[in-house]
DNA sequence: CGTGTTTGACCGGCGC
DNA sequence: GCGCCGGTCAAACACG
């Protein structure tokens, strides 16, 4: 992996997705966007939008230009609970073949695990930026492989955007 | 050499 | 109190 840019400013490589389907028609679901004192929202809003995400195999060069809409910072109320930044939750259901999306922003994988409710194994990756708490969960759909259901957690602190 | 990936182990919370 | 489940860390390794 070597992005370096978190997004624009792309490789002048060419893209050569032959073999698997890059497509970039890359449609993905708002699953549901909540906060974690506020979990009533969950799977409610559904919204079919068209992003510039993009789905890679395993090299990628082009880094994609998104720009979430993950800003609802929200002023830390609770007194001595949890700490600070890390609760915004946006669940995407995108489809793909593949998990690796990039979303314009570098990723650390920092751990699989195999969830006894699907038959496939939950990745979760990191902000490689210091600083920048943001966690993304990425799980396929257990009855749709297809599908992969991607959780953004927290907003980049980064100084990217 | 650095970074990121990989896998297993460990831990905390919750349920029973 | 123990077992289960999900989540995170850490050491080692692979790769550029």
């Amino acid at each position: 992996m070597s992005g370096g840019n978190f997004r624009s400013v792309e490789s002048p490589e060419t893209n050569d997705f032959s073999n698997n389907s890059n497509f970039e028609f890359s449609e993905y679901l708002m699953i549901g966007e909540w906060l974690d004192e506020d979990p009533s929202s969950v799977a409610s809003e559904l919204s079919v939008q068209n992003s510039g995400f993009r789905a890679n195999e395993a090299d990628d060069s082009g880094a994609g230009s998104s720009q979430h809409g993950l800003s609802t910072s929200r002023g830390e109320s609770g007194s001595s609970r949890e700490r600070q930044e890390t609760r915004e939750r946006v669940a995407f259901k995108t489809k793909s073949e593949v998990e690796i999306l990039d979303d314009g922003f570098k990723w650390r994988k920092y751990g699989k695990k195999v969830v006894k409710n699907s038959p496939h194994p939950r990745n979760y990756y990191k902000c490689s930026v210091e600083g920048c708490l943001v966690k993304k969960r990425v799980e396929r759909d257990r009855e749709d492989p297809r599908f992969v259901i991607t959780t953004y957690e927290g907003v980049h602190n980064h100084p990217g955007l």
